[in-house]
DNA sequence: CGGGACTTTGACACCTCTCAACTCTCGTGG
DNA sequence: CCACGAGAGTTGAGAGGTGTCAAAGTCCCG
């Protein structure tokens, strides 16, 4: 996932160094609107993201579907505690994953290298929530998406010019079950950045970052610092 | 932590079959407001709480303090993913601590129950918190507030006559953090379900569960199932 | 060119936050 | 023993932000 307000820690965490993935090792290719797992299948993987976008989602009892997270390139997905998934993960930009057999920890036939990553990987995640929730928890709808969009930035942006450019892979109904908002007040929050000067509009889904750090300024930081 | 809307699933997670503190294994004792860690502090242990309450807090940029979690019998505390805290843990009730040693888990030395028994309370804490996120990203202050209350019943509940009596061992403001509600709206979201009769206080810090089901319905539910 | 899904914008209602006053509890000191 | 004061909790009124409903605009694809 890693959607949050960057701190210089998360910044560290954004980018992690990651052993590269093995020559010969399986990759599997997955193509948008595909999912990597539902929600009741056996949870005994952990996917490493190679290239790509997911979408970790939830469906709660009233029928809304809650988005847990966005996945991007060096970023696990498929933690569960119990032997099935609760959650679901599908594909919203064409994505390369290399699965890792979960069990593997308990039985010791995983090497020490792949352990110690997935037990990090683990630890970021947890961190990662962590960070989410304290935006979630007590924030504009502006500073949330400003949160956002620094993110995104930073993971998928692309050079455009002296500016970045970033384009969004999920639809606004994705970014608000994400942020806890709903699509109109993105919408707007979206907007807003833009008529600020902020933000340029290329179209619905490409934005160019005009003022990188008036936006983190606008996010409101999360953890620690003054 | 582990405050969330209960549902099937997390019944089972709420009350985590441990294997018990073996004899002669260190456990520190701690006072209401001191510190397990705080941030800054090196990150080389987990915590497994035996007994009492703890509190997980993270100061933000603007000065305001957010708590992440509560920590109650059974569950574990201290996850980081750098060599040093982000968080902050102060205790809320006289709690007692065993220590693990969290490096142990690279080299080796750590036996293989315990290993486990500490990558499932990793794992245990994502869950956790992509519930708690889905409590705080969608509801009422009120259904928070009945979510946040039938879990506290079920993790330091205690019988009372039919009924379960729970005694809050934080203030409003803590809920407040937890839930991203201010305190004021706690106090009105009480109020109410006292009113409806499905609470009844004994004093501000106790509460008689009069009605749990009624209590669940308003929560609204986490995960899956209808 | 037309249909459909998504996005944007507007108007309004509702919920929550903020500010403020009041109550309650509890510990201190006269 | 009672009065006082500090802190926490409750309750009220008003303002602001967000959700909801609705309609228009945009883009993509058949």
């Amino acid at each position: 996932m890693v959607i949050n307000s960057p701190t210089e820690k998360s910044n560290r965490i954004l980018t992690p160094t990651l052993s590269k993935p093995k020559a010969g090792k399986v990759v599997r290719r997955l193509k948008p609107g595909s999912y990597l797992f539902r929600a009741g299948d056996e949870a005994n993987r952990v996917y490493q993201v190679v290239s790509g976008v997911l979408r970790l989602t939830c469906v709660l009892k009233n029928g809304h579907r809650q988005v847990i997270a966005f996945s991007f390139p060096g970023d696990f997905v498929g933690f569960s505690n119990g032997t099935e998934h609760s959650t679901e993960c599908d594909v919203l930009e064409t994505a390369r994953v290399i699965p890792h057999r979960w069990g593997a920890l308990d039985n010791g036939t995983l090497d020490r290298a792949m352990h110690q990553q997935l037990m990090q990987a683990a630890l970021r995640e947890i961190m990662n929530m962590q960070e989410h929730l304290v935006m979630v928890g007590g924030k504009t709808s502006v500073a949330r998406i400003a949160s956002f969009l620094s993110v995104l930035a930073e993971r998928l942006g692309e050079p455009f010019g002296q500016y970045t450019k970033v384009t969004l892979p999920m639809s606004r109904s994705d970014i608000a079950g994400f942020l806890g908002l709903s699509t109109e007040t993105v919408s707007r929050a979206i907007s807003q950045i833009c008529t600020d000067n902020l933000v340029a509009r290329e179209n619905a889904n490409a934005l160019v970052i005009l003022k990188p750090a008036a936006l983190k300024a606008l996010a409101g930081g999360g953890f620690e610092g003054l």
